[in-house]
DNA sequence: ATGGTAGGTCTCCTA
């Protein structure tokens, strides 16, 4: 079974290369994040003539949203509004007896102080409730992917001192993250693949030649639980950085033998 | 030390 996770930023100005990308990786389960779109006009249905047959979402307008589009039947279904704050941040389905969630955890603003930032407060809540949920709903047989905006590890960013106070790095954010991680038995499966070097799904618009200066981030994950041990490899798409008006993540990919 | 770009729209807010 193959996995993609994807922050598109707008489904419906992505929709050409959402189908490029069907077409040539041929994911079984796409999972996109950022759709900017209430589901009515997220035209899920442009891909159904690849074997896309099924999909699920929970847009909202302008901002956030979360979804999926399978060639395999999506059961159970479910979006959890964490902390109450009507934003579509997750859903969740089961495939192949295998639960996927799929996140959009908040940016957090740009201030790394939640006294001064609310934006950053909400961010660490976000996480704590997510943490929350998975302590009393134990995890297992699952995969967690989406945009969680954290780059924990030195290797996950450009430059890990000059990134030390910039929201997505800070040790504040980092350690909630990982303990969360921990506690959940959650296992960062692209780190498991390739547990070394420097490695980005995300590269900002506001850089004149993103590849040159590569002031990436590695915000996009895929972690399972440890008693699914069945990953075989994990990869970033980079490539995609490079496509006709493209959005500043890139997908990552995950293979399973199921 | 600063500002840079993109998307959706609430022509400003978010990332």
């Amino acid at each position: 079974m193959k996995v993609i996770t994807w922050n598109v930023n707008s489904i419906r100005l992505r929709s050409s290369l959402i189908y490029r990308l069907l077409e040539i990786e041929k994911p079984d389960i796409l999972c996109l994040q950022e759709c900017k779109s209430i589901t009515e006009q997220m035209s899920l249905d442009l891909f159904e003539s690849l074997g896309y047959l099924f999909s699920a979402s929970w847009g909202q307008k302008s901002y956030n949203g979360v979804a999926f589009i399978s060639k395999i039947p999506l059961e159970k279904i479910e979006k959890i509004d964490f902390l109450n704050c009507k934003e579509a941040r997750h859903i969740s389905v089961v495939v192949n007896g295998i639960t996927i969630h799929n996140f959009y955890f908040p940016a957090g603003g740009d201030i790394p102080d939640i006294n001064l930032n609310k934006k950053f407060r909400f961010k660490l809540e976000y996480i704590r409730e997510v943490e929350k949920f998975f302590n009393l709903n134990k995890p297992f047989k699952s995969i967690l992917v989406g945009d969680l905006n954290i780059a924990p590890e030195i290797d996950d960013v450009w430059d890990h001192k000059k990134l030390l106070n910039v929201v997505s790095h800070t040790p504040d954010e980092v350690n909630l993250l990982k303990e969360f991680q921990a506690n959940g038995l959650w296992v960062d499966i692209f780190r498991k693949h390739n547990p070394k070097g420097k490695h980005f799904s995300w590269w900002s618009y506001r850089s004149r030649d993103w590849k040159l200066s590569n002031r990436g981030r590695r915000l996009d994950h895929i972690w399972v639980t440890e008693d699914f041990k069945k990953s075989l490899n994990c990869y970033i798409l980079k490539s995609l950085r490079d496509w006709e008006r493209p959005s500043d993540h890139v997908p990552v990919v995950a293979e399973f033998k199921i």
